[in-house]
DNA sequence: GGAAACTTTCAACCCGCTCGAAGGTCAAGC
DNA sequence: GCTTGACCTTCGAGCGGGTTGAAAGTTTCC
């Protein structure tokens, strides 16, 4: 079974059935949904197999770099990293191997996302309780208050390299 | 000034708000939870107001600047950026106006976070059911399988600039 | 006088883009 | 032939919130 055979009727899907169509980078960039300077950019860092130019030196793309612009932002869309892209670009359907490592790939960035989804959650506890403290009506501002507070009696040290890990 | 006199006021601070106490900024650090280079980088960015400096040009920190940092160790540790620190630094605990301003600030930051909180609620769910999709029993991956379909039928753009908005 | 343990400054790196400047190329209209 | 405008190219900087490292100065102890 050869990649071609794979993607063709993916390939069918994404255009026109036109074979050997060839793109300029803005409509590449349309038909994926991925902006120029961000097909570049995946360019860089090797997300895609360097295409060709042509005379005018322009990139060119096919209609299978479409797809693995699609794909790359599929897989972005689920919060996943381009590490994790790159690795998943490079399975195979058909290779056992390589399903076990999708579906580890998997498991470990759902770990990731529940972890941050717990963390988020106590956060909103937390944030609400302090919001209710405070109505204005009162001589102090209680979340000032409580927030002052709060900076005496932090504990030691949180886990190092995390102060508030905005990202997840 | 002798180290030893330096180091005297730790030990006071940890039972009895010492008065006039000055500390090296890895005493600082130490006391604050926070790490000499993000000090600096503080001070860089404005949150702290510039201290003393002793002869030797080495920072000096008060009682008050430790204050001053745990109060932003934890607003950080409620995920709030730099920004919402800073005005929060600026608001005194009796003015009606600022009061009004600590809800309004908390109100926003609780509203992204719960943003934030249903999107990965969403993530969570879909790749959930994606991970169900596969035990490595059938002939083909079906995570990978699913993750090629999906490129297909992506929709036609994700709002502008967020493909995947990993950062809060 | 030498090592250890501080301090200083500045610069680069992380991630995943996004934007802007400066210049090349190409088709259409005058 | 010349201009206009819409593309394309490369390169470099900026975002947030730090972390890490190099090179050099200070202080203390042995």
């Amino acid at each position: 079974m050869t990649m071609s055979t794979i993607l063709m009727p993916i390939i069918a899907m994404v255009t026109k059935p036109a074979i050997n169509a060839h793109y300029l980078i803005s409509q590449a960039a349309a038909l994926s949904g991925v902006t120029s300077a961000n097909i570049r950019f995946y360019e860089k860092e090797k997300l895609l197999s360097p295409q060709g130019r042509s005379d005018n030196s322009y990139r060119i793309y096919s209609n299978s770099d479409i797809h693995r612009l699609r794909f790359i932002r599929a897989c972005r869309a689920l919060d996943m990293s381009l590490d994790e892209v790159r690795t998943l670009l490079r399975l195979d359907l058909y290779s056992k191997a390589d399903c076990a490592t999708a579906r580890g790939a998997l498991d470990e960035h759902l770990a990731h996302v529940r972890e941050r989804l717990n963390e988020l959650k106590a956060l909103e506890k937390d944030l609400k309780a302090l919001r209710g403290r405070c109505d204005g009506m009162d001589m102090t501002c209680h979340i000032i208050e409580a927030l002052h507070e709060r900076a005496d009696s932090l504990p030691k040290k949180s886990r190092p390299g995390q102060a508030g890990k905005r990202h997840v």
